[in-house]
Parts: C-alpha cells; sequence; structure tokens
DNA sequence: GGCGCCTTTTACGTTTACGTCAATTCTATA
DNA sequence: TATAGAATTGACGTAAACGTAAAAGGCGCC
C-alpha cells in the first residue's frame, strides 16, 4: 500500500504488463518475509536463480519470484548447492509435463539422500569418538585431583 | 635401513643429540604412514602443529611427532578446527599434570559435542524432508505417466 | 654420470555463499 | 527542504584445509 503505488504512472512505458492484483515486492520485504538477506537475494538473481522484474532500478518480486525463492531454500535446507538448484530450475517449463526436471529432481535427490545418511554416519562416529576420549579425559582429571588430594593430605 | 643413514655423519654438528633408537621418518614415509599428504605435513608444520627435526633441511620425524599427528587427526575426525588442536596442544607440559590442558579439552569436547547433536539434528530434517520430497516426486511421475498412458489408450 | 625419485621453499588457486564496505541515488515524510 | 530510510552497483574480504605448480637441490643406482 505504501510502498507500491496503485497503478503504474502515466509516464511509466512498462512494456511487460503488470497483471492486475500482482502483489509486488520490492527486495526489503522480500528479505524479511523469507528471512534472508538483502545480499542473499541479490546473489541468487546474480546466479541467475533469480529474476525479479524492475521499476527503473528497483526490484520488484513477483509471486513466481517468491515460489522459486521457496525452492531455493528448501533445496539448501536439505543441502544442495545452488549450482543444483538452479540446474533444476532451469528445466521448468509451466506448459509442459517436467518429467524431465522431476526425473533429475529425483536423481539428484538420491544422491543428496546418500550424502546425508554417509553424513550422518560419520558424524555418530565422531560423536562416540568425542564422548570416548571426554571419559577419558574425565578419568584423568579424577585421579588427577585424588593424587593432589593425597599430596595434600 | 635405507632412508636413514646409521648414525649421524661426522660433520654433523647436531646440538640436539638423537637419542639412541629413535626411529626418524622424512615426510615421504611420514604421509604414507599416517594417509596424509606431504603438503598437509608441512601446512600442520606452518601453523604451529608440528615441529619435525631437521637434519640440514630435510625434515625428520620423531615419535613425538607422530603422537602429536595422531593426535591431529583425532581432533580432525571430531570436527575439531586445527586451530583449536593447537590451543589445547599448546598447553601440553610434560612435566606438569596438566590439568589447565585437559580441563580445555573437556570444555572445547563438549562444546563440539553439542554441535555435532545440533548437526545431526539438522540432517535428520533434512533427510525427512528429502525424503518426503522425493515421494512427492515420485507421486507426480506415476500420474504423468498413467496421464501419457490413458492419453495413448 | 645421467636418470629418476625424494625433498625443499614460495606462492598463488580452489570452493561456497554470502558479508561488508563504499559511493551514490531515490523516495517518503515531517 | 532537510533528513532519514531504502535501494542500487561494484568490488574486495572471509573461512578451512589444503591443491598445484615451479624451480631447484641431493642422493642412490646401473
Amino acid at each position: 500500500m505504501k510502498l507500491i503505488s496503485a497503478g503504474e504512472t502515466a509516464a511509466n512505458t512498462n512494456n511487460i504488463p503488470v497483471e492486475a492484483g500482482e502483489d509486488l515486492a520490492r527486495i526489503g520485504e522480500m528479505a524479511k518475509k523469507y528471512g534472508v538477506t538483502l545480499r542473499t537475494l541479490r546473489f541468487y538473481e546474480d546466479k541467475g536463480l533469480l529474476n525479479p522484474q524492475r521499476d527503473g532500478s528497483t526490484r520488484l518480486y513477483t509471486r513466481r519470484d517468491k515460489a522459486r525463492l521457496k525452492l531455493i531454500l528448501l533445496g539448501r535446507k536439505v543441502g544442495f548447492s545452488l549450482r543444483d538448484v538452479k540446474q533444476m530450475m532451469d528445466l521448468y517449463d509451466p506448459t509442459g509435463s517436467n518429467t524431465k526436471q522431476l526425473r533429475l529432481a529425483l536423481d539428484k535427490s538420491e544422491k543428496q539422500l546418500a550424502r546425508l545418511q554417509k553424513q550422518r554416519a560419520l558424524i555418530d562416529d565422531a560423536i562416540n569418538e568425542l564422548s570416548g576420549s571426554m571419559s577419558a579425559v574425565r578419568q584423568m582429571l579424577t585421579e588427577r585431583s585424588a593424587t593432589q588430594a593425597s599430596v595434600a593430605s
């Protein structure tokens, strides 16, 4: 309401017609809404993951950009690289069945799942190893304090 | 036998007497034995984690260096940074009880353990999220192929 | 006495996802 | 209209743990 004027000004020779009712967001709003920084949004754009419209030089994010950002964040959460995410999103075709996209996503997901499980195993190992070392250290510490006590007595 | 000559040459004005029976290793041997690269060993030295003797310019790793390397590798395995490892090892005093070292190690270990557990939780989340997405994608794929089949019929 | 292997130092490159200025412009508001 | 708050582009910095040349010296061996 206060950030976006209702309707384009007469001077705006926007060649891309803005569909009525589109709730466009500027970068600050977008960042707050999705818990990312401005830098992040610009970075994603730089990497070709987002493509907001422009009002002059000001970025205007559409519903579509929001959907894409959600996907990016989901991808990040499950450990995909931005490159992977881009690769998958680039296959998106609103007119087709997107079978290729889905297949690629599934393929990448299987590999990523394997990586995650492997990582979990490594972490479990580390936890065990570390716990073991910790008891050993605790043991040494109590022995030393016992020695000190006997020396003091 | 072939890498280390038995006994120093007469010209060797080594001020640090080499204890008899010390099995000194050169960098290649060391690397092979512990599964690290030469670069890694030099890097650790550069960071102050190792301090091999020198025969001229050649590094000679003692039993003590081997023990330290083992500690470094253990630390790495459980996720400590080299800086952490160094900080803990720097407290080592062969003449004292090393209580301070042990306390620091325990302190750092507790924090690292917490980090590891947090990481594991994140990974579990990611695994669940990813598995969910994967079934959704599989579902979509089967639906699409079903549609194709009905179209074909 | 030349070949190959080991070793040395120096130093720049790699990876990922941004952080952090800096300088400038635009916009809204009191 | 002055001032503050957004926004822009550009560019360098960061973290970790090495990788990868490059150029050179030393040593054993046939």
